[in-house]
DNA sequence: CGACGGGACGC
DNA sequence: CGACGGGACGC
């Protein structure tokens, strides 16, 4: 269970919506490649003079970037122009260089100056922040530990003039709490490192500071939900009311790639033989034409993507083959269900092609060997954790219950909650049917186990189906990048029952180690009592 | 061998 | 000077 800022318990979709500043009360139906503020703060309102046309803005504004969109308002019903115009970009950075070169011009032709602002989201609707540009200039980022606001400046200080930076730190040590932020004078280099810096930094942009009393507001009526959600069973957790989580997902932040190289070039380069542009796809039963189209979406250069959905075969293009190559290679295999790899290749290769024997099965923290070969500059492992996440927000959000697919069949009907077990398709062994999770609370911590997963790590929606099932399970997770990791357990019973069943045991085809942790590396606490008892109950797990 | 995540600012 | 639509189809 992930828990949010406030101690609630939140899906991994919510928080990854959270995390990327969607806007979840946004209703629109998915058939846009992308949302309105995808990437943030690439939307302008435009004031202008009544009459002008398309043509006139795209002459205008065409130098500044890729234009997704513009759209002239026009009044409802007498279709009068209303002299306002929204301009989607394709990147925050030209849409900010388009706001500071355009602001104040007239365009040819024309004697009234424009007036050009980033638009708010469709839910703010019209209101007028006067902290306006306060969420165009600062970033929050996650920075290493020892990171000094003097490296933090430095580094950001590549995209443009900083004007301030702040690590947060701890107030009782002063040690850093591994974030920060950062504010430059213009909203055009703010957007600058957003998109260039190092993905580990994980920029955002960041929410202007609020009073105590507009946080509460927002806890309220926002993204988090309350802990009695914890007691549902999983997967349920992760589906979401319609119009909640349709923001298309963005498969290329623009931030990973350098300036002015957009992944449709950096795909250029991806090694790709004359296969040509089709692949053939064979996906599980029960996905639908939607749901599979937004999965190979998230690949750049997507033409179509057709399913009959009686058979379950597909045939996708891509504006290239690098790009088709490209698709093949992150998605061929991806399992959904856990246990049901979608298969890909190429539908009009005349010669036999050799595929990766090494596929990197929805396992986000294992850096897959794709990526070795694969010369984009900005090019990190991140991507690929990028890619298979949004994989599986995809698909989870298609509704396919591996439960109702699988525990049917095997465990035979009827046969629910009298302790027997089912077989289920990510593990070798029948495991006990899945129990709920419960949030953690400060207190009920009772035993923490430790994780490895050989050779390379297993997806969290596999740990925590399979830890699950043992009850009382809190959360379980593998540090980022590593085989290893935790399972929380508000029982020690029950994390004993895990240890007995799972341990050797194989998961998604990885060798499972399941073993008591050892007391967490704890940071010397300066002032405490540390005397010769050692550390309390708490400290020890 | 395999050992500690994310992270929101004391307006 | 101030706020939210229409789309389409291919191998």
């Amino acid at each position: 269970m992930l828990i949010s800022a406030t101690g609630r318990p939140i899906s991994v979709g919510q928080l990854l919506n959270k995390m990327a500043g969607r806007d979840n009360r946004d209703g629109r139906d998915g058939r846009d490649s992308r949302g309105l503020d995808d990437p943030p703060n690439s939307r302008l309102f435009i004031l202008c003079q009544k009459g002008t046309t398309e043509q006139e803005f795209r002459d205008a504004f065409d130098k500044f970037g890729t234009i997704e969109d513009i759209w002239i308002i026009k009044d409802k019903r007498t279709n009068e122009d209303r002299g306002i115009v929204y301009i989607k970009f394709s990147k925050t950075s030209e849409a900010m260089q388009a706001m500071e070169e355009m602001n104040g011009r007239a365009l040819p032709g024309t004697n009234k100056g424009l007036k050009v602002v980033v638009a708010n989201s469709k839910r703010d609707g019209s209101t007028r922040d006067p902290r306006e540009d306060e969420r165009l200039v600062r970033l929050f980022v996650i920075i290493p530990k020892h990171f000094s606001e003097q490296t933090l400046r430095e580094e950001f200080s590549k995209y443009g003039d900083v004007e301030s930076v702040t690590v947060l730190k701890d107030r009782n040590t002063g040690e850093s709490k591994g974030f920060g932020y950062v504010r430059y004078f213009k909203p055009l280099h703010a957007a600058m490192a957003y998109e260039n810096c190092d993905s580990s930094f994980r920029p955002k942009f960041a929410e202007p500071q609020r009073s105590r009393d507009e946080r509460d507001e927002i806890e309220n009526h926002g993204f988090t939900h309350h802990s009695g959600a914890g007691q549902k069973r999983m997967y349920e957790d992760e589906l979401h009311p319609p119009g909640f989580f349709n923001t298309e997902v963005q498969a290329f932040p623009s931030r990973n790639f350098h300036l002015g190289t957009g992944p449709m070039e950096i795909l250029s380069e991806y090694p790709a033989t004359n296969t040509g542009s089709r692949l053939i796809i064979q996906a599980p039963i029960g996905l639908t034409q939607g749901y599979l189209s937004k999965l190979f979406n998230i690949i750049p250069g997507m033409e179509y993507c057709d399913l009959n959905e009686t058979t379950g075969v597909a045939y996708a293009r891509y504006s290239s083959p690098q790009c088709a190559a490209y698709a093949r290679d992150k998605l061929n295999g991806f399992e959904y269900p856990l246990g049901s790899p979608i298969h890909v290749q190429m539908a009009d290769e005349n010669v036999r092609q050799e595929f990766p024997m090494n596929v990197d099965n929805n396992n986000f923290s294992h850096f897959g060997n794709q990526f070795g070969s694969f010369p984009a500059p900005g090019a990190s492992p991140m991507e690929a954790i990028d890619i298979r996440q949004k994989a599986a927000m995809i698909l989870e959000k298609a509704g396919i219950n591996p439960h109702n697919l699988f525990s049917f069949a095997a465990a035979g009907v009827g046969s629910v909650g009298d302790g027997r077990k089912e077989r289920v398709p990510y593990c070798n062994i029948p495991l006990p049917p899945p129990q709920p999770t419960v949030a953690e609370d400060g207190k009920n911590l009772a035993q923490r186990l430790f994780i490895v997963c050989q050779p390379s790590g297993v997806s969290e929606r596999v740990l925590k189906d399979a830890f699950c099932r043992f009850g009382n399970l809190i959360d379980v997770y593998l540090l980022s990048g590593r085989n290893y990791g935790y399972a929380k357990f508000a029982s020690k019973d029950c994390a004993m029952k895990a240890i007995e069943t799972l341990h050797g045991q194989t998961l998604a085809g990885q060798k499972l180690k399941v073993l008591e942790a050892e007391p967490p590396k704890t940071h010397p606490v300066h002032g405490g009592m540390q005397g010769d008892e050692g550390p309390s109950k708490k400290q020890r797990l």
